[in-house]
RNA sequence: UGGGCUGUAGCCAAGUGGUAAGGCAUUAGACUUUGACUCUAACAUGCGCUAGUUCGAAUCUAGCCAGCCCAA
């Protein structure tokens, strides 16, 4: 008896090749395509052709009113407080390792599987599975992923974690003539067209554009702000205020509606309050050192750990960091293993 | 009205006779499964206007215009 495997298809490249190579190793795949926030049905049919081609069952799983709840409101409860969400995070979190698990077990399945960039291995030091970073550090998701359970960590295989190399995936979709092969890889919010999210917020979420000032840390007015929701911290441009050095948003006044502005070295800081904390590996020493990775594309840096009450933890950094945002995330890695993560609520 | 100062791109600003630096802003690409950052490229046939000197003027001269400051 082969183990199951329910799988989720994006219909992307992927996705598609992880098919592949779950059948390759012996087992029994089911396809599962999300439905997340409708509208589009190619994707879906992709993954539907893919698995037509490689003769495994496919199935639609759809979440959209999850997602609804789960992911987009929010991104927008984010926003309105002037913070700036990382939806993918959410996402990964309540629908891919949620209520696509959910499915699985009822599907008889002993495993979820996905496409990210990420590795699942037993650790000794650990002495029990962990979450680490992708062969292809370039490619990298398992930020995106500390959000997730530590017990479905027994359940999750990745089959692309141990590739360095995007086009090594892409020669195997050729191999396999998948249609997909060449599909551009995904960027952006996938429930926002055009990658316009201020235009989303005041379409489907009804934010007003309120104008008001640009003023620096002394409270001098230096220009016109068309909306707070419109920045996020370390944002440099559309200020579209001439000054002699560039000029970044190091921070909002949500009571009077401004919009403060400095120069960059006002962005860095030493330290991070984070909430919302999940532990993918217990032992978690108060004090310990991480290495800790504010936003999705920034490298992880040294610091130290203090645990605060249930769920809080202060992470004082060697070396001030640059725009350190509420509302992102923070991960801790110890070497290439996630050991956890957390909101970042203030600096 | 007298005296002084200033006028170079959307903003700031180099350049004092040899063919318009730079920064900010803006625009377009690149990068990117979040928002950003970053990188690359584009951006004044013209230096308040007009005439003159000169082989050659943003640079010198004259007149005019505009703004600022000080005196009345």
């Amino acid at each position: 008896m082969n183990k199951r495997v329910l799988l989720g298809m994006s219909g992307g490249v992927d996705s598609s090749v992880s098919a592949i190579l779950l059948k390759e190793k012996g087992y029994d795949v089911i396809g599962v395509n999300m439905l997340l926030w409708g509208e589009d049905t190619k994707n879906g049919e992709d993954a539907k052709k893919v698995c037509d081609k490689l003769h495994i069952p496919f199935t639609f799983l759809d979440l959209t009113p999850d997602f609804k709840k789960y992911v987009v409101e929010n991104f927008i409860v984010g926003y309105r407080a002037c913070t700036t969400p990382n939806p993918c995070i959410e996402c990964n979190k309540y629908m891919k390792f949620g209520l696509m698990y959910a499915r699985a077990k009822e599907l008889n399945c002993d495993y979820i599987a996905t496409g990210h960039y990420a590795k699942i291995e037993f650790d000794n030091k650990y002495n029990s599975t962990v979450l680490k970073k992708a062969n292809n550090l370039k490619k990298d998701q398992s930020y995106v992923l500390y959000n997730i359970k530590k017990s479905l960590l027994d359940h999750i295989i990745f089959p692309l974690g141990e590739f360095e190399n995007k086009d090594e995936i892409r020669n195997i979709a050729i191999e396999h003539k998948l249609e997909v092969a060449n599909k551009p890889d995904s960027e952006d919010i996938c429930f926002i067209e055009n990658g316009d999210y201020k235009e989303f917020l005041q379409n489907y979420a009804k934010f007003k554009a309120k104008q008001g000032d640009i003023v620096d840390r002394k409270g001098n007015v230096l220009g016109k702000h068309s909306g707070l929701f419109k920045y996020t911290i370390g944002q440099r441009k559309g200020l579209g205020i001439s000054n002699p050095v560039p000029l970044f948003v190091i921070g909002f006044n949500k009571l009077k509606n401004q919009l403060i502005v400095g120069e960059e070295k006002e962005l860095y800081k030493d330290s991070l309050l984070a909430t919302n904390i999940n532990w993918l590996v217990d032992n978690i020493e108060n004090g310990m050192k991480v290495k800790a990775k504010i936003r999705y594309a920034a490298e992880p840096k040294d610091a130290k750990l203090i645990l605060l009450s249930e769920g809080y933890a202060r992470v004082i950094f060697d070396e001030p960091q640059r725009a350190i945002t509420s509302g992102q995330s923070v991960v801790f890695y110890d070497d290439d293993i996630v050991i956890g993560g957390g909101k970042i609520l203030d600096c």
